[in-house]
Parts: structure tokens; sequence; C-alpha cells
DNA sequence: AAGATTGCTGTTACCGCTAACAAGATTTAC
DNA sequence: GTAAATCTTGTTAGCGGTAACAGCAATCTT
């Protein structure tokens, strides 16, 4: 494998000239720059990690928490990850992914953390590295999300363009800020056109939410479109209207949230608000090495724009 | 952050003394081992990872490569995954997780390659480092996977023993070790009872199965059981079934294989064939560390036993 | 009892890279 | 025209570890 030496010898010039050839390109003369980057392209060079992270007292090593029960949401992070993953590989930062902050071996530059509750803020506040969330929180932390407002805009929109008479919010139980917004972006789109909103929570389980169809079936006209807060609870809805009708596409529409993988699952495939989890995760990645660059980088918040995916759960107009 | 050098002072020897204490004790009286532990202890001694990475030209990276289409196989892998990290994370080695071997940039210290299709052998027997394979293969390279024979046979005993007249197997339609050994299971299992096998292919997809009950339901008669080589094909059989007779349970039996999320998403949960998913990535890990380690380790197929998990998806006796 | 062997510890050099400083050449200032 | 400022490159030292060798007692041979 060559080194910076081996390219110094090459283009003729130290290995110093080369280095800086490399990370301050601005201090060395065209003429070198061209032969150097010749000569590590004739060797092709690598850089060594391992000495660069010692001589600038860094690990190149990222931490990665999924703090959630990893059994529940298993499809769910795997996208992130490979956009978390190739991001950091391409600055060759490797990762370490851990399911317990209690098994933190080793050292790293820093932390990417998902699936938080809200005692872990507590031990998150204390880290002394830079730190990105994924998911909205309100405890001033640098994060990551889809922008989850808009997501139920477009799909609360989209029923109401498609006609629906009645659209009815389910959400997920929980005190959560992805949940408020989710709520808010449903609540907003209705007030605009005049509609009274109307939700429903439950825990994030499919089977609640078939339940509650089977419980209010009723009371459930047809022509009603169910906005979901997940695709856990919008698979429910339409499995439980599925028993009772097997009109499903033409009259009750369900549209759900997140676009990983369980919608595709579904029959009819739901349509979904898909959150772009390749590029949040590499937005995850992208932050974090900026925070770990320059460590006065200002608190920033980043939102991804969700995208609606028609499947058959909702009509044609 | 602690280095050698500090616990060489505060245990009064040699920051040599130190290493050796660590990586070759028995060169180390017992008398200073027990002062430099202590020393170690009292001043939270973590080795700085890129500085042992940089003397023994080692880089502390291994590389993680998906080649299926993670799209399809997102929620596979992820515990595999978790397995294989924090294992590595145990030994102060950090992941590099790739998508398509085109993108590899950096360098590691060994390979695990998993959803490898014909072609890729290829460039595969060609890398330099070490490598593990995760899944069966016929080219003689270090894997680690499931026991597929007895998966099939563990699904095919409990299906006689529920005492379904027939027993179908649903196979995928690859030419692939894991398909071949989880047939033979099955054959092997009917004919040490003196049945007649019935076996039935498709590609891995829940249509196509659930396509081929409702095309054949009339020739379906009830009691029969269908083992099926992916959770996938289950969930189209079940669903097939469902369509034609609400009875599954009582009328008919159907087994999947994998037991990673697809199972708990039907209704009622499917009765499967569960991958210790964790504890493959485990091996998998540990397997190429001992490689590394080790170079003229001898070539390891390391097989794991799966477990039947009883859903509501094949009847109680 | 002298030389050889063994057991344990310290010294040196180096892995590949970069910050800090040194130093020569060129340009600018006055 | 000379001192100062600027630009560009090279030299040195050190990041935190480990292998190889050196050195010195204690023990073993014969």
């Amino acid at each position: 494998m060559a080194t910076l030496e081996d390219i110094a010898k090459v283009a003729h010039v130290s290995k110093m000239t080369v280095s800086r050839a490399i990370n301050h390109p601005e201090l060395v003369r065209d003429e070198l720059k061209t032969s150097i980057f010749s000569a590590m392209h004739e060797l092709n060079y690598r850089p060594n990690v391992a000495a660069k992270a010692l001589v600038n007292n860094k690990t190149q090593v990222i931490k990665f928490f999924v703090l959630e029960d990893i059994d529940i949401t298993e499809p769910y992070y795997m996208k992130l990850l490979v956009g978390i993953a190739e991001y950091l590989a391409k600055y060759q930062y490797s990762l370490q992914l851990m399911t317990d902050e209690h098994l933190d071996i080793g050292v790293s530059d820093g932390y990417i953390i998902t699936g938080m509750r809200d005692e872990d803020y507590d031990w998150i506040k204390r880290l002394e590295l830079p730190v990105v969330l994924f998911g909205e929180n309100r405890w001033h932390f640098d994060f990551v999300d889809t922008n989850n407002e808009m997501g139920t805009q477009l799909a609360t929109r989209y029923a109401l363009e498609q006609g629906y008479d009645r659209v009815v919010f389910i959400g997920i139980d929980v005190k959560e800020p992805f949940e408020y917004s989710r709520e808010n972006g449903y609540i907003q789109v209705m007030q605009e056109n005049q509609r009274m909103p109307e939700i429903h929570r439950f825990a994030n389980h499919s089977h609640l939410a078939m339940d509650f169809i089977e419980a209010t079936w009723s009371r459930i006209t047809p022509n009603t479109c169910f906005i979901c807060a997940s695709d856990r609870l919008a698979f429910g809805i339409q499995k439980g209207i599925l028993q009772m009708s097997p009109e499903i596409a033409t009259d009750y529409g369900v549209i759900g949230f997140d676009g990983v993988f369980l919608d595709q699952v579904a029959t009819p495939q739901l349509t979904t608000v898909e959150q772009p989890m390749y590029e949040l995760g590499e937005a995850c990645a992208e932050l974090l090495l900026r925070k770990i660059k320059d460590n006065h980088y200002p608190l920033e918040e980043r939102l991804l724009q969700p995208k609606l995916k028609i499947g058959g759960s909702t009509r044609k107009k």
C-alpha cells in the first residue's frame, strides 16, 4: 500500500507537501498539485486512516444508537443505516452500532441516536462529543427528521382531492413531537377546507386499529378516508375494513405513514407518506461530520420532505 | 485519555511492560501485573485503537456487503447486522456497510458478505483479505448459516405430529444451496414417515403463493399443511386460504421460514422456523476475527440451529 | 565456579501522518 | 535599495502503540 512518502518520491517533493496537497491545497502551487495527484493516481494511493486518526486524536468511528426495541422496528432502520454508513464510508469513517447505551465500550468521534425515550435525554445531554438525533425532539439537540407536518398535509389534501366525505386521523397514542406534528398537518388542512377534524389514538399496534374498525363499524360511513400516523395502524385499519367489506378501494380510503416495507406487504398496497430513509441517513451523517469538524456549528434542525406514494388503498379519482 | 505512558508512570514501570502486561501477560511478573492493572483501572485506561491499528498494519474495520436488493430484504438483515456490530465492537472493530461492491473506497481487515448471486463469486474469490459469507454456498468459502435442513425437518415433523393428512412443500424457485437444504429436510422427514413428498416452487413473492392457492383451490383438500421455504411465501399461502375459507387454523396449516418480522404481521401469526439472526451475526463476526488473527485457520462451515416458533397458523393438537 | 540458560524489564526505532516551525525565494512597501 | 511581508516548501518532532533487541539477575549445568 502506497504511503505519502512513496507519492512524494514519484512527484519529487517532500511528503509534507503531499499531505498539504490533500488537506490544504490552497497552500500548494498548482503545478506541484498536478504532479502529486497524478502520482497518487498512478500508485493508487489510499490514506492510512489509522495514522491520520492517531495524529489528529480522532477515531474515525461514529456510534449509532438504536434505543428502541429492535424487534418491533427492524425494517424501519435498515435503510437509514445504509444511508448513514455509505455517507460515512465516503469520508473514511466507520460505524459502531449499539442497541444499549450500557455496552458503550470503545471511543468514537460522535453519536447518532434514534428511538429516544424521555429518560434517555438525561444521559444524552451528558455526552461530551457531537450528537445528532434522528427524530424531532423538544430538547434543543440537533436533529434530522422527515417533515412530519408536511407529510400529513400531503395525505390529507390528497384524501380531500379524491373526494372522500369524511377524513379521520388515526394517531399514535404517545406524547412525542413527531406525533404532534403529524396531527397538526392533518388539522391544518382540515381547517383550511372548513372540515371538522376527527382524531382517534391508539398504541402503535395494527390489531388495535383493526379492533377499532370492527367495534365501531356501524358508525363508519362509506366514503371515509383514514389518515394514519403509521403504516402499522394503516395496516390494521385496512385489515379491519377488508374484514367488514371487501370494497375498500372504492368505498373507503386508508393512507399510512412511513413507506417502509409494511406498505408493500399489505394487499392492496397502502397509499402512504414515504419517508426518504436513505437520504435521512445521509443527512444525519453529514450533519454530524460537519459538527465534528466545526465545534461551533450552530444548532440545526433538518427536515426532509416526504413524498406521497400512491397505492391501492385509496381510490383514484 | 490515559495512555500507556501514564499507566507506566503510576505503576513505576516502562510503557513496554504495560503493553506486555496487556498482550503477553505470561512475560510479566505477577506482582507488576497487579499494580499495572490497578493503575489501568484507576486511570480508566482505554487503548488507542488508531495507534494499535497503525503499528499492526491493520484497520480495525470490517466491511459488510449486502448484495441483495435491500428494499426487498430490509427486515431480514437488521438483526444480523446488530449481532455482527455488537460482537465487533467488543473487540474494537468497527463496520462499514456497503450495498454495492463498486463503492468499495477504503480499506479493511476482512469482509462479511451476504446476498451473493452466482456472478458475485467471481470477485469474491479474488479478495485478498479474510472473508466469511452469510449463507450456504458450494464454492468452499467459510460460511455461517442456519441449519436449513434441520429447519424444515422440524417444521415437517411438527406438521405430521399435528395430524395433517397432506403436507406440501412450497419452495423458492432458485438454484441455491439453502433452498436445496430446505427441500431435503422436508423430503427426508416425509420419507421417514412413508409419505409422498409434494413440492411446488415460486419466485419469492407472496402474491404468487396466493395466486397458486386461488387457482388450485378445488384440489386443496382440508387438513393440508403447507411447509414454506420463506415467511413471504407462507404469508401468501395464508392470505390465499383466508380468502377462500376463514377457517385456516383448524382446517389448514401454514408454516413459514425466517421468523423475521413478517411472521408477526400476519394474522394469525405464522408458525415459522425462526432463524437465530442475532447469533448468526455474532458467529459471522467471531469466525472472521478468528481468521484475521490466524490466517491458516481451516475452512469452517458453521450451522446454527433454528427453532420452531408456534403461531396461530397451525392447529394445536 | 565459570559459562550457559532462563526470566524479566528497559531502550530504541518505527508504523503513516500532520502541526509547528524554519528557511529560502519572491514580492511589496516606502 | 533595503527591510518587511508573503508565498511556498522542507525539516523536525510527536501522536500511542509494539517488535526486536539489549541488558542484567537469578538459576542451571557440568
